[in-house]
DNA sequence: AATTGTTTTGACCAACTGGTCAGGTTGAAG
DNA sequence: CTTCAACCTGACCAGTTGGTCAAAACAATT
């Protein structure tokens, strides 16, 4: 749209091919084994480049997860938006829900390697959580206490909301093996992704008294 | 009791000591670190033993694991078992979920290392959640689907309540560095404990339709 | 065609880590 | 006291892994 790109030479296609496929695999092999247990000549052969490679893209085994990290906060923040403080209760923490139930299909490995980080003490997105996921958390929570008072739905804590809807969406993805072994070995199709959003939304949003727009 | 204790010998009471020590120190590291960050060295200088001697007790790394993962499988089963089929829809639910919370505040280390275990596919429990797991939750499904046909609940989906009161309760435990940055930096109190408790309970119970004993 | 900066790569290295082992120590039993 | 098995430990080893480097291949520019 804007300025005068220049046209994408061969060069900087390349470039920017590689960089995803080192970015999306790395985010596998981390999500799977962990910081620690991925290693790069590993990344490197599923990507089918040099290990040296990785290298000159990557300086380091912890820049790269970095940039892991980073991607997957994005995405994170992305679903954060849609939890519209304008709406009704139903629909602001509906379509958040939704999103967080997509998310955890669309990118069920950034989910995981966000939940690794967590458990293991979020060395590198500590200050994240202390700035924008904060922030963030504060500005719903306001808004969340406001519904309260303004009885559109019960005097829950709404801290402890959040924390029900970050877990139960997120299980999905994080927990997917269990989830898969308990559905016969085989992973959620269509109709059993679309049921589990709507089943969680719905045990949620009447879990919190949330005054319907269409009570029947 | 039962036969005939030979009384122990100061060998015997120190090598249970010992054992408990070892798995007790192990079971931080691999929460903290993950199967392969955690490292033999470190498990050794933290139990104050010479690395040998841990594999003295636990011949191999993979072993000493086995042994945490099983203790954290027992204390799984003795939650599990506080779900009375017996009893109505609250008191069933209502006792397990503060059963589980009680759990992620009293084995905070041995519920991330099963949160890992899962997230990288369940290499070393793979078989518990084909057998015992599997076991035990379609009897639970079998319970709560009499529950909905009976009118005690709503005709929810069993599978996903049950994956909500896992998520829920696990996430307090799993996400606790999340949740102590939100909450300050510091843990939760008795108190906030109580609160989550109830929070939480009330709101899967509320969300799933359930007849209060007490209406009030 | 020559030049220049970018990208690619095989070979290599130092640090780390799980595991071994031989020899020493200790508690219990006779 | 002697014997013996259980227990402890410092020193060591082999395999792995993150990271380096010099040289080659390559694309763009003059």
């Amino acid at each position: 749209m804007g300025g005068a790109n220049k046209p994408t030479s061969k060069r900087e296609g390349m470039r920017r091919e590689t960089l995803a496929l080192i970015l999306a695999t790395a985010e596998r092999h981390f999500a799977d084994h962990g910081f620690k247990g991925a290693t790069m000549q590993a990344i490197a052969d599923e990507a089918k480049l040099p290990k040296a490679n990785l290298h000159y893209y990557f300086p380091t085994k912890l820049e790269l997860y970095r940039q892991v990290v980073e991607r997957i906060f994005n995405i994170w923040l992305d679903a954060a938006e849609s939890f519209d403080t304008q709406a009704n209760p139903e629909q602001a923490l509906g379509t958040y829900i939704r999103k967080k139930m997509e998310i955890s299909r669309s990118h069920p490995y950034g989910s995981k390697v966000w939940a690794n980080e967590v458990i293991h003490g979020a060395p590198i997105i500590h200050d994240y959580l202390e700035t924008t996921l904060r922030e963030w958390t504060d500005s719903r929570i306001e808004v969340i206490t406001r519904w309260a008072a303004e009885g559109l739905i019960d005097p829950v804590n709404p801290r402890h909301l959040l924390y029900m809807i970050w877990s139960t969406t997120q299980h999905y993805a994080d927990f997917s093996h269990q989830i898969s072994t308990l559905n016969g070995g085989v992973p959620f199709n269509d109709a059993q992704w679309a049921q589990a959003t709507e089943c969680v939304t719905n045990i949620i949003l009447k879990g919190i008294g949330v005054k319907r727009g269409d009570p029947g």
